[in-house]
DNA sequence: CCCGTATATTGACAACTGTCGATATAGTCG
DNA sequence: CGACTATATCGACAGTTGTCAATATACGGG
C-alpha cells in the first residue's frame, strides 16, 4: 500500500511547480474510511497551514497588489526576522500553497489558485 | 482587535460542549487578511486535525455503525496502543470535531456535525 | 465487596518545529 | 570589479509533539 503513496506525492510537487490546479489528496473524509497512505499525505499539507503564522502570509500573500508579495513586504507585518519567514514560505511553497518567482533580487510570492480549495474537499461532505 | 478573540475562543468550547453546530472561526482567507488572534484560533483547529491518525480516527469514526465508535474499536485500526488513541481523541474532543457520550464501561465518540465543514470553511473562497 | 475490563492520566523519551543570529548566495548599480 | 541589497541556508536552542509502559480511575458482574 506503501507504494500508492510515494506517487502521490511527487505528481503533487510537479504540478505546484508547474502551477496547475492541484487535486484533492482523497474523497471525503466521512464518506468512506481514508487510507492510511493517503492521510499520510493529507496530514502534510494541513501540517503545513497549521501554523498562525503561515495562515498570515497567505492571507496576506492574496490580498496584496497584484496577489504577490516579496519576503520583505512579509516580515515586517508578521514582526518576525528575514530568515523566519524565509522559512515559512518554504514550507508553504512545499505545500504547494505558494508559488515562487524571482525577478532579480526579489522573490515573489503567489497564491497557487484552488491550493485550499483541494485541501478543503475532503474536508466537507458533498 | 485582540478583545475579539477571546469571546470567540469560549464560545468556541462551550458549543463543543453542547453539541451546537459550530461556526467558522472567521471570513475566507484570501478576501481579507486575517488577524493574528483569528489566525491563532485557526491554526489551533488545524493543527489538531492535521495529524494521519487523527485523520483516520475522524475518518472511521464517520464511517462507523451509528456514526459513533468505542476506544476499543479504534485501537486495532489504527494500530496504536490504547493511551495513544485516547490521546489524539482527547485532542480531537478538544479541538471540537468529536463528541464523547460515556455509556457503562465505554466511551463514545462521535463526529460533531458541522466542525469539518466549519474548519474548511475559511479556506473556499465564496 | 472484590475482580475484571475499559478508559484516562502520568512520566519519560526521542523526534520534530519555530525562532534567531551568523553566514552564504545571487542579483543590481556605481 | 566592488559595495549594497534581497533572499536562502546553516547551526543552535528552547518548546512542542507522538509514542509507550506503568499506573490510576471508574464501572459492571459475580
Amino acid at each position: 500500500m506503501t507504494i500508492i503513496e510515494l506517487p502521490l506525492v511527487s505528481s503533487d510537487t510537479a504540478e505546484a511547480a508547474a502551477g496547475a490546479a492541484p487535486a484533492a489528496c482523497c474523497g471525503p473524509l466521512t464518506r468512506e474510511t481514508i487510507t492510511a497512505s493517503d492521510a499520510d499525505v493529507f496530514a502534510r499539507k494541513l501540517k503545513a497551514l497549521a501554523d498562525p503564522v503561515r495562515l498570515r502570509l497567505v492571507s496576506i500573500v492574496a490580498a496584496s497588489e497584484g496577489q504577490e508579495a516579496c519576503v520583505c513586504d512579509l516580515t515586517e507585518p508578521v514582526g518576525l526576522s528575514q530568515p523566519t519567514v524565509s522559512h515559512h514560505l518554504k514550507i508553504l511553497t512545499e505545500a504547494g500553497f505558494l508559488s515562487r518567482t524571482k525577478r532579480g533580487t526579489w522573490a515573489y510570492f503567489r497564491l497557487v489558485p484552488g491550493a485550499l480549495e483541494a485541501v478543503a474537499a475532503p474536508l466537507v461532505t458533498v
